[in-house]
DNA sequence: TTGAAAGCGCTAACAC
DNA sequence: GTGTTAGCGCTTTCAA
């Protein structure tokens, strides 16, 4: 079946394609006789638009990128839920890209989301976690950002000369270690994370700063990483049971890391909170699936990708944005945490 | 910036825009020396073709629709998953709709989809899930279908007509039922689900039937449907408990159904496995999250992707493929069912 | 209000 | 091996 295309309709309308093509994006006044009988034949072939002419012609796509280190992280998911929402009326569709953590992949999604000819594209994952990100790496999302607006979410490169939004991880890690140190904990550890990450390393120095400003300390053992999921979650809370000495409360890097403590926790024979309490972050779905439910920190998923996509939108349309856009975590005390 | 374009590297090298085309694609054979020349303007300008001029002079694109009814339950990003890795040698990118389950938003994907021109579409969810879907639905899709090649994931339209790839759940059930019979279960109940539901229905029937088979009878307050949300196993759950009699074992029509009941069944002072056995039906990475592990059905979910994959790959280079693809679901014996 | 025609950037006959 | 040129399907001046 041979795509119609509007020089079908022109033909058969007995116009040219200029009106036709204005009666499509309505760019200007066309008789209304003219119109109805253009309108009819749009209909009766189902005509559709080819939507990579007029993207050649027009320069530009309604397309957006979404970079991804692993949508099967629930985190992703739940981003791009926000991202979905907030920019579907605005009449953007999604190359979703999953990187699986390499920063290959993401050089050469990089690339192809460029040939693509995207409006924009939101970066999340990979390098721009990393707590020193080599000069490479961060030139070549600079050079990207130099032809398509770019925002980073959670994220940065060295330079900061990126837009990007946002979660304050540091006033997140300061709300949960008061959280526990209000609860009477004074022994505290904390687990999971890469320490090369950014994510992780601020957590740790905030967390540590809290402890410090209300006289407590952490022993070295107290801070064990590993990575950011559930198995590294029981590993180390299994660590942390083995220890000389048992804290009273564990904070974790991110809700995984937590449900994994919790279960090895709740394996061991440890009740949880009454024994131990568990902090996460993140507040992804899998907190509330959980007995007991966690308190965690929510990093507003569904906000960031709503705010990360007014941003990027405001790029695309050239208007001024702030370069940095600073989302406020929220405290949710559920049940894994308990007075001492 | 301007996009330097291949008539720019061909006005630089002295050649023609047929030339350069042809390094880009070595579509035919070029004399080293201007080969050379050629690839070094590329290197300097850092040149990229456009992606969107190419599809359409070569009418393809690259891309593959995924339409999708709620990213954010951990079925679809495990499909998705599947489906990325399956795809990307093969140089496909892919364009992610969510439908947040609404069938309107599923025609206007299909539309959009047909206007970017996308080479293919896989489609998940909303009505091909449904036992009855009215006749305009199905057209459409059929429609659709007759222009790009779509299938079908775990789905199902009246009339068979399209291709389709899907886990046979009628012998998913069985395995589910038997298992339990098989742990000296008698008394059985089934939670959650839509009965207007294809997934769900079939799920009942092949219960059913399987209990029939061993002589068992199912109450008829046993049998209870809300959604497929973790909210709906508790509530479901609570409902079984509160009945006169309470079953020894409960079939759940999904993971997350499973999820909720353990949750209802654990905080109601029930032990699980101990007192009543609990199975999933997905596999979902949530099953080996909680306490106990739960014991389910695995939809192979990343075979499922791929498999799709593989055959809307060849629907797309015109190879002929057989309508239907069944995968074999798999039995995961883990923590949440024991012998009565 | 409408039409003619020049792009948009690339591919692929066809000719040399 | 390489160049010419006619598309691919739509938008957008510029004139009328």
């Amino acid at each position: 079946m041979k795509q119609v295309t509007i020089y079908d309709i022109a033909h058969e309308a007995r116009v040219s394609v200029a009106t036709v093509s204005r009666v499509l994006n309505n760019t200007a006044p066309v008789k209304l006789a003219t119109r109805d009988k253009i309108m009819e034949l749009i209909h009766k072939y189902q005509f559709q638009p080819n939507a990579l002419a007029r993207s050649l012609s027009k320069k530009e796509t309604g397309t957006i990128g979404v970079i991804v280190p692993d949508i099967t992280n629930p985190f992703f998911p739940e981003v791009f839920s926000g991202i979905e929402k907030e920019a579907r009326d605005k009449g953007y569709t999604f190359l979703l890209c999953d990187t699986i953590g390499s920063y290959e992949r993401e050089s050469q999604y990089l690339n192809i989301l460029r040939e693509k000819q995207v409006d924009g594209i939101l970066f999340m994952g990979g390098r721009i976690n990393l707590s020193r990100c080599s000069p490479e790496l961060a030139e070549e999302v600079r050079e990207a950002a130099s032809r398509t607006p770019i925002v980073l979410i959670n994220g940065n490169l060295p330079g900061n000369s990126l837009h990007r939004v946002y979660i304050d991880e540091t006033l997140g890690a300061e709300l949960a270690t008061r959280h526990l140190i209000g609860l009477g904990h004074r022994e505290i550890a904390f687990i999971g994370g890469h320490d090369n990450m950014s994510t992780t390393a601020q957590k740790v120095r905030a967390f540590k700063k809290a402890m410090r400003e209300n006289g407590l300390d952490i022993p070295r053992e107290w801070v064990l990483h590993a990575d950011f999921s559930i198995e590294s979650g029981q590993l180390l809370m299994k660590r942390l049971l083995d220890g000389p000495r048992r804290p009273t409360a564990v904070f974790c890097v991110n809700d995984f890391t937590a449900v994994g403590a919790v279960k090895t926790a709740t394996r061991a024979g440890y009740r949880v909170p009454e024994d131990i309490s568990i902090i996460g972050f993140d507040d992804i779905p899998l907190a509330t699936a959980i007995n007991p439910e966690l308190t965690t920190v929510s990093q507003k998923m569904e906000t960031l990708g709503r705010v990360s996509v007014q941003v990027l939108h405001k790029l695309i349309g050239k208007e001024k944005v702030k370069k940095q856009t600073v989302i406020e975590p929220e405290l949710i005390v559920r049940e894994s945490t308990s007075a001492r």
